[in-house]
DNA sequence: GTACGGATAGTCT
DNA sequence: GACTATCCGTACC
């Protein structure tokens, strides 16, 4: 059904690659104690057990844990030291895959999102004159959406996804044509096309 | 609109 | 001690 909240199931449903696909549309919705955000996911990429550039593809380490949990566990990450990475994972337990958010189309809580993503007063790309950065650029980013969504570093690890203050919404429609390509921002395993994202959507991290 | 330098800390060798 | 890869702010066109 459109617009439910997505059964743990889901997660397990798929390989990688595919669930990462089919995470486009979907509606990530945080409660968080200061209110609701959600955001359509437009942008994903996928790390698997066999590829160089995912966390899990040396020995298993305790940072990395939390991928080779079962499909649908939280998986956040510290990355430049200042921003946190979204993961969902994926794939059987035991195995250490997992789907990078890259980017949200905002539907719910915008202000609250704002609010969140607010930086120094100043001229930057992106800002309105009140301060604010724009609609376009709340979530469109890794860093960003993990920002405006209020996503701490508790979920890490986190069980579920449904059932709790995080979880997963059916897309209310389908997404239309979806393209892949190289992932953003890697050196190692750069020629793999596993970056999935909805063709023409501006709120996608880069074209 | 694009280009690039700086900030930063956890993890593993 | 090496390695990692995002956002912001300034610069410039």
């Amino acid at each position: 059904m459109p617009g439910e909240k997505l059964p743990l199931s889901f997660f397990s449903d798929y390989d990688t690659r595919t669930l990462a696909q089919k995470l486009l549309g979907c509606e990530l919705v945080h409660e968080s104690p200061d209110g609701l955000t959600s955001g359509m996911i437009v942008e994903t990429e996928a790390y698997l057990q066999d590829d160089p550039a995912c966390h899990a593809f040396n020995r298993r380490t305790t940072r990395t844990e939390p991928m080779y949990g079962i499909a649908g566990t939280v998986y956040v990450y510290l990355i430049y030291g200042m921003y946190q990475c979204f993961n969902i994972v994926s794939n059987a337990e035991g195995t250490g895959e997992a789907v990078l958010i890259r980017a949200l189309q905002p539907t719910a809580g915008i202000e609250l999102m704002e609010m969140r993503r607010l930086v120094r007063p100043g001229k930057a790309p992106g800002m309105s004159p009140t301060g604010k950065v724009t609609l376009k650029e709340l979530c469109r980013g890794p860093g960003k959406l993990v920002q405006a969504m209020g996503i701490e570093r508790d979920k890490h690890n986190a069980t579920l996804l449904s059932g709790d203050t995080l979880y997963l919404r059916s897309p209310v429609a389908a997404p239309q044509a979806i393209t892949s390509g190289p992932r953003v921002g890697i050196n190692v395993g750069r020629e793999l096309p596993y970056r999935y994202y909805i063709k023409d959507n501006i709120f996608v991290s880069k074209g």
